[in-house]
DNA sequence: GCCGTTTTCGGCCCGACTGTTTTCAGTCG
């Protein structure tokens, strides 16, 4: 199997958190994770910089690492690694999970007591070892305890939808207080990210009232932990297991503070580094301009009173939350004003939908109907195809009978004026060697085709590249439906190389849906950039298997926003006839 | 370990909170 970006990137991350581990220089920890993130982000197989000897053209990778990447082409093996691997027992790398508990710690209590496991540690913290540690205490014990106690009983991260579940009513409920001038959801969620680990909210309140706005924060009856409480910042734990932070600025902080707790991370140290270039400072109170030894002068606010206007003094048109990840960001919108973000409300129909012909939970009458009322245009069915068996997938015969309740139902909305239309797909299993799950004479009937893979996930790379190759390549494909086949926080993606599907399907004028289901989001945004260079089509597909699941749109479109995909990229967005008119062109 | 029209050496984003300490280290975001 070729040596892919991800492979190299994952490399080089776990030097850098084996390197922490280790208590060596910060710094030099930082490097490798830098450049961990430089070739994640690339688009071109890291292999074509390894051929030409270039890899120390990026950003971030000198002479040393780019020497290590060789190492572990040439062996498979890095020697920094190894020698780490030596020194650092494995197990130790899961503490990390811990929340409050960083490697300085880890490496005390490693060194101190001989331990390596999560379990001989919550031992340790109970019988007391660990609180006689210098540096540490009963309550530094007790707090190990509690979140090892959490993560048995939770996940770290949970998906957007169930995040959105907790922060909605936490935000409504707050955004009533008296006293509250702005507040915002921000962080990872208002980011939009495909899984969240804890909720950001932030006020922007006068600090008098601070302090009965915390006291109403931490009282909420669906709070059952508080896990800490100061002039600026709380944090409790809901009911449901995750962590929820309230932070309170003054009404001015607002803006600057709103756009530091969004984040990313790596948006922000570049948006620092922005600011300093320009000979000022950016924190989370505001923008400041530096003394002449360099520091934050906060005798010199600069003043501002919107995120586009911190934009702006950093030479950058706004940037919308989604897009704060340091994938490109800042290019383009020091060049453009505006991305021109998919929006729902451009959404014009639904594709990629279930019956009970499949495994659907209402009939395809009773599917058309929830999609009128929700200002649908149209509804795609496409329920499985025969080999999905454990889905009830469709034989010929019962496609046929489906055909014609198709016909009956469009003919009865024509009648009743109803301006909307029922189109006849098939989601289609990609069989082991690629081919599709009927005949050409059957697949010749459908609108539309979308094809995904449902088993033999697992396949090496080679065979699963020339699996899904070959169903790209299908006369009749029009949509890879969830092309990798990852379930969030369940199942890792298969072995694919996703910027070479990307690339391919472009060439095949075939569309990759984002699947709008939030165990899915799939394709991924990250792969944006490379669909937007190849001229890729998606298709935003709630693959609902109920009336409740066409709702999983609005992910779909949070995802596509995520990508900077715009409207003209997206096929429900187009009206009926000009989707058709595309679905017939790629199966000419 | 990386980087450089201020720099080839000396920085590398920065502040709040907590707990363990009597002035600061560790962690987090």
């Amino acid at each position: 199997m070729p040596i892919t970006n991800k492979d190299v990137a994952r490399k080089l991350e776990e030097i850098g958190i084996m390197m922490r581990l280790a208590g060596e220089n910060e710094f030099r920890a930082i490097a490798f994770d830098r450049a961990a993130r430089t070739i994640e982000n690339l688009q071109k197989p890291i292999t074509e910089y390894i051929d030409n000897k270039t890899l120390t053209d990026l950003k971030g990778i000198g002479k040393a690492i780019s020497e290590d990447i060789y190492a572990y082409v040439d062996t498979g093996e890095i020697p920094v690694l190894e020698d780490l691997k030596e020194r650092v027992p494995k197990g130790l790398v899961q503490w990390l999970n811990i929340s409050g508990l960083g490697p300085k710690n880890i490496a005390k209590i490693h060194q101190a007591l001989n331990i390596t496991t999560i379990e001989e540690l919550k031992e340790k913290c109970k019988d007391g070892s660990v609180a006689k540690l210098p540096g540490l205490g009963k309550k530094s014990a007790e707090k190990i305890v509690k979140s090892i106690e959490w993560m048995e009983q939770y996940s770290e991260r949970c998906l957007l939808n169930e995040a959105m579940d907790v922060a909605d009513p936490m935000f409504n409920y707050l955004k009533e207080l008296d006293g509250v001038q702005h507040i915002s959801i921000a962080g990872s969620l208002r980011r939009r990210k495909e899984t969240i680990g804890d909720i950001d909210i932030l006020i922007g309140a006068d600090l008098k009232d601070a302090p009965a706005l915390f006291d109403a924060f931490t009282t909420h009856p669906r709070v059952t932990e508080v896990l800490g409480k100061g002039e600026t910042k709380s944090s409790v734990r809901t009911e449901e297991g995750r962590q929820v932070d309230l932070r309170i600025v003054k009404p001015e902080q607002f803006p600057a503070a709103l756009m530091y707790f969004t984040g990313s991370k790596e948006h922000n140290v570049v948006m620092r580094q922005r600011a300093r270039e320009r000979g000022m400072a950016l924190n989370e109170y505001g923008l400041f301009k530096l003394d002449d030894k360099g520091n934050t002068d906060f005798d010199q606010p600069v003043s501002y009173s919107s995120e586009t206007d911190i934009f702006e003094k950093l030479g950058l048109h706004f940037i919308p939350p989604e897009l704060r990840e340091d994938m490109g960001e800042f290019k383009f919108f020091e060049e453009h004003e505006d991305a021109h973000l998919l929006e729902l409300s451009d959404i014009r129909g639904v594709i990629h939908a279930h019956s009970t012909y499949s495994d659907g939970k209402y009939s395809i009458r009773e599917m058309a109907e929830a999609c009128m009322e929700r200002g649908y245009e149209y509804l795609g069915i496409s329920d499985h195809s025969q080999t999905a068996a454990y889905a009830n997938g469709l034989t010929e015969k019962r496609l046929k009978q489906q055909w014609d309740e198709i016909d009956d139902l469009n003919e009865t909305f024509k009648k009743e004026g109803n301006n909307f239309r029922i189109l006849k797909g098939i989601e289609s299993d990609i069989l082991a060697d690629g081919s599709l799950d009927y005949p050409d004479e059957i697949l010749s009937q459908f609108d539309f085709v979308i094809v995904s893979t449902h088993f033999a996930l697992e396949m090496d790379h080679k065979k699963i590249m020339r699996r899904i190759k070959n169903a790209i390549a299908n006369p009749y494909t029009c949509i890879l439906g969830h092309p990798t086949g990852r379930l969030l926080l369940k199942r890792e993606a298969g072995h694919m190389d996703m910027n070479e599907i990307v690339a391919y399907a472009a060439k095949h004028n075939v569309a990759i849906e984002i699947n709008a289901n939030p165990h899915r989001l799939d394709l991924d945004w990250r792969l944006g950039n490379k669909a937007r260079e190849v001229g890729l089509m998606s298709s935003i597909n709630p693959d609902a298997h109920s009336i409740e699941g066409i709702d999983d749109i609005k992910y779909g479109v949070y995802i596509a926003r995520k990508a900077r995909f715009s409207k003209d990229m997206i096929l429900n967005a187009k009206p009926v006839d000009e989707l058709m008119k595309w679905f017939k062109e790629r199966q000419k």
